[in-house]
DNA sequence: GTATCTGCAAACCATTTGCTTTCAC
DNA sequence: GTGAAAGCAAATGGTTTGCAGATAC
């Protein structure tokens, strides 16, 4: 249980110095702030939104700006390396997914939270491309996203 | 042709008119404002916004404001008589659908159109209400929304 | 040295709220 | 007449923008 839970994190870890790497290539600088966000985001699947992230970094760069947080999501989202999700409601703000993996979302009507689901690939099954075909001729789909809403089970299931 | 066409905007008028009798029965009052949004939203199957309707009303109603429109909206989502849609990171504020019908969506990429497709119910499938069982444990889906992104056959598919 | 980034503050947009007036019933 | 609804305007909250100064390269 120890060594799952540090392995869990060190791929976390991992994968924040593989954003950082990939901004770096692409010709990025790397800031402290910029770098401090992207460890922070990469190593949080709690889908955070901008406020989260906002906060946590206060401590270490009071005179951070919102701007330098949306400016560096953006960013990574540009470069396919993060995903912005609006599946709530109009109150609290977009959340940040930054797991690049295909996977769809269950969504907690009562507090909000986001779990990740797994999914095979983004393409639509079967069944559904021929629905998709059937019902708006000369659509073509490049992704499906699955959202489940619902009552998770800290909200009492 | 001309028949369809005349048919399907006369099942269009015959749902604005029960959508407007279902708000009477529940005890709402038919102000001129609210009856001419309900029936511009329940004849709109594009998924307009908020603006939208508030644009496309102001002619007619110079003096009408958006937290009327907004009323209404809410109104008719409480009733169960249509949706309001967040569909993902699109831009632009909420999008509502006065489809009161089990239904997914396809969403165009390129213009933002967006598709109605047909659903047997908004449950889960079997293999994906076990899916969620399994990774989300404790999760309670009460209803699911696919959403197919891609490209519509007007941005050349 | 220079192009890029950051911080700041103001702008922006969708949505909501409080309060007064109006109107459907 | 009465209570619900409309109008209005201002507040709200998340996000974006424009610019001056700072800094990674």
């Amino acid at each position: 249980m120890k060594a799952r839970t540090t392995t869990a994190r060190e791929a976390l870890d991992r994968r924040a110095e593989e954003m950082l790497h990939d901004l770096k290539c692409a010709g990025f600088k790397m800031t402290p702030q910029r770098m401090a966000i992207v460890r922070l985001f990469a190593r949080d699947l709690g889908h955070p939104t901008a406020q989260d992230l906002f906060e946590r970094l206060r401590p270490a760069f009071p005179s951070m700006s919102f701007a330098t947080v949306y400016n560096t999501l953006d960013t990574l989202a540009q470069m396919g390396l993060s995903r912005t999700l609006r599946l709530g409601d109009a109150k609290g703000g977009a959340r940040f997914d930054p797991n690049p993996d295909p996977h769809h979302h269950a969504v907690c009507d009562a507090c909000g939270a986001i779990l990740d689901l797994p999914a095979p690939s983004l393409l639509p099954a079967k069944g559904e491309a021929l629905m998709v075909r059937e019902r708006a001729p000369g659509f073509t789909v490049r992704a499906v996203e699955h959202v489940y809403r619902g009552v998770c089970a800290s909200c009492h299931g």
